[in-house]
RNA sequence: GGCCAGGUGGCAGAGUGGCGAUGCAGCGGACUGCAAAUCCGUGGACGCCGGUUCAAUUCCGGCCCUGGCCUCCA
């Protein structure tokens, strides 16, 4: 049984998917106007582990989107004078890249929001014709007062709402609370042709439209950040139900945010690390780890300390895995292992990754401890570790793998381990300890034993 | 101001009405030329004030503090 936290409700609840045949899932995607810094690749690793869970049980279909139309795109082209299209393929890619370096696997569907403008006219349309929709000086508005429930995800009524609101109130809007459907465009900027001129896409528009057509009406899951309960994800549930008279999804799921200092991790409070300048100097999955070390509703805050303690896991992780290898000649025998019941009941309650990494922490001390058989102990270390999506590397290449970078190459590194074995043999203890500790310096250490010496790379 | 999360040992972070996960760090020991790695052992916690209970870190109430949202935002 998998229960996840809804946020529609406020509750941990027991996961009922709606067809078993088919779970659907929709994540909301980055903007894509810039390099994603680590807060936005938190969903993106989050909901890949519950994907990867979800497919244990269910046939599942995830989709994640792109939103390649906004209004920071344009502004972001415009400031450095290139094509929209480009600046958002641009981005497009690195984003593919920087998630798949976090070991997260694609989603079934990674809609593109220019892909689906006639979807969205159609939903516009049918907005208007039941009422809930009205236009305005070349723009289409939601109505909010159309929709009682407005509101009920976020827990915010009118009223509050309204008191608390500092938004400009467009005067072409009925009701401050009302939000933009579609809005005209002039020349310069992308658009397209609509009954209500040359326009384009409000942004809550697009999940609604792009849902709707990869994953049907009433979707099982809904992901995103937290920050988008309000107003985006509240604005989704609205014109979705209201166009297709049925709920928009049965599980409402929010990530929490990462912290840098004392706020949140953002592009506008200018705190933030990109995904890309952290893969410099990080094995991705050493960042991945450091992602699910905390839970995935709780707030997260990101210091060197966290990457640090993340990688020794790591390490202390895969020197189990290669110490067994070495043990068990025999590899292969164990391929198709279920990962342990303690570690699957952890993930499926409300995903709780700590307390699965700490089952991970437990089944390598028994390993350690010889209480288990090395070859299936290690391959069900392997197969929780997938479900993670982590400790997928082999072992030898973890440890002596260069990040990129100009590091000291491994033959470089042999001939120097080669040097120190003589002047070990002769005595000369002093020289021998210069070379490990130079090699130390440089991000290597070199471990004795009775094989001989061996090394392997760590933080720097 | 309103709404929503949360406050656990040096740090990170699970969990539970009574038996104190897990990781990093610390301490003692083994191993080692010395280290590293590994192993054995070990100390240390539940924001404050009340209440319920035989028993509360765990349930209830109040307070304090932190963060998020109310505007773009993962």
């Amino acid at each position: 049984m998998i229960s996840l936290y809804n946020t529609l409700g406020g509750e941990r609840q027991p996961f009922v998917p709606g067809d078993a045949d088919r779970v659907t899932m929709y994540v909301c995607g980055p903007t894509v106007y810039g390099p994603a810094h680590i807060g936005n690749a938190r969903p993106a690793v989050v909901f890949d582990v519950l994907a990867r869970l979800l497919r244990r049980r269910y046939r599942l279909v995830y989709a994640s989107n792109i939103t390649d139309v906004d209004d920071k795109i344009n502004q972001a082209a415009a400031e450095k004078g290139v094509p929209i299209a480009t600046v958002a393929q641009r981005w497009i890619r690195t984003w593919r890249e920087d998630i798949a370096g976090l070991g997260v696997l694609a989603p079934d569907r990674q809609p593109l929001a220019t892909e689906h403008v006639p979807q969205m006219i159609g939903l516009v349309k049918s907005l208007l014709k039941s009422g809930h929709a009205y236009e305005a000086e070349g723009h289409v508005l939601f109505r909010v007062g159309a929709y009682a429930a407005y509101g009920e995800l976020s827990g915010r009524n009118r009223d509050e709402q309204i008191a608390g609101a500092r938004v400009e109130v467009a005067p072409y809007k009925e009701d401050p609370a009302d939000f933009v459907l579609w809005k005209p465009s002039s020349d310069e900027l992308p658009g397209w042709e609509s009954p209500w001129g040359r326009g384009r896409p409000g942004w809550h528009l697009e999940c609604s439209a792009m849902a709707r057509e990869h994953l049907g009406e009433t979707i099982d899951i809904h992901g995103g950040g937290r920050d988008l309960i309000f107003p985006h994800h509240e604005n989704e549930i609205a014109q979705s139900c209201c166009a297709h008279g049925a709920p928009l999804a049965r599980y409402w799921m929010h990530n929490g945010m990462i912290r840098m200092g004392k706020s949140k991790m953002a592009r506008s409070v200018g705190n933030i690390l990109t995904i890309r300048e952290l893969r410099e100097k990080v094995p991705g999955e050493v960042l991945r780890l450091a992602l699910l070390s905390a839970r995935y509703r709780d707030p997260l805050e990101w210091t060197d300390e966290l990457i640090a303690a993340s990688r020794q896991r790591l390490d202390r992780l895969y020197r189990v895995l290669l110490d067994c290898a070495a043990e068990s000649r025999e590899e292969g025998l164990a391929q198709a292992v279920e990962p342990s019941v303690e570690l699957v009941q952890a993930l499926e309650d409300d995903l709780n990754t700590p307390a699965a990494l700490g089952v991970l922490a437990r089944e390598a001390r028994e390993l350690r401890a010889g209480t288990v058989e090395p070859a299936a102990g290690a391959a069900s270390l392997k197969a929780g570790g997938f479900l993670l999506g982590i400790l997928q590397t082999d072992p030898g290449e973890w440890f002596t793998a260069a990040e990129s970078g100009p590091e000291l190459g491994a033959e470089e590194i042999e001939a120097r381990i080669g040097e120190r074995a003589r002047q070990r043999e002769a005595g000369d203890y002093a020289a021998a300890d210069r070379i490990r500790k130079e090699l130390g310096e440089r991000g290597v250490i070199l471990e004795d034993g009775p094989q001989g010496t061996t090394w392997r790379r760590t933080a720097l």
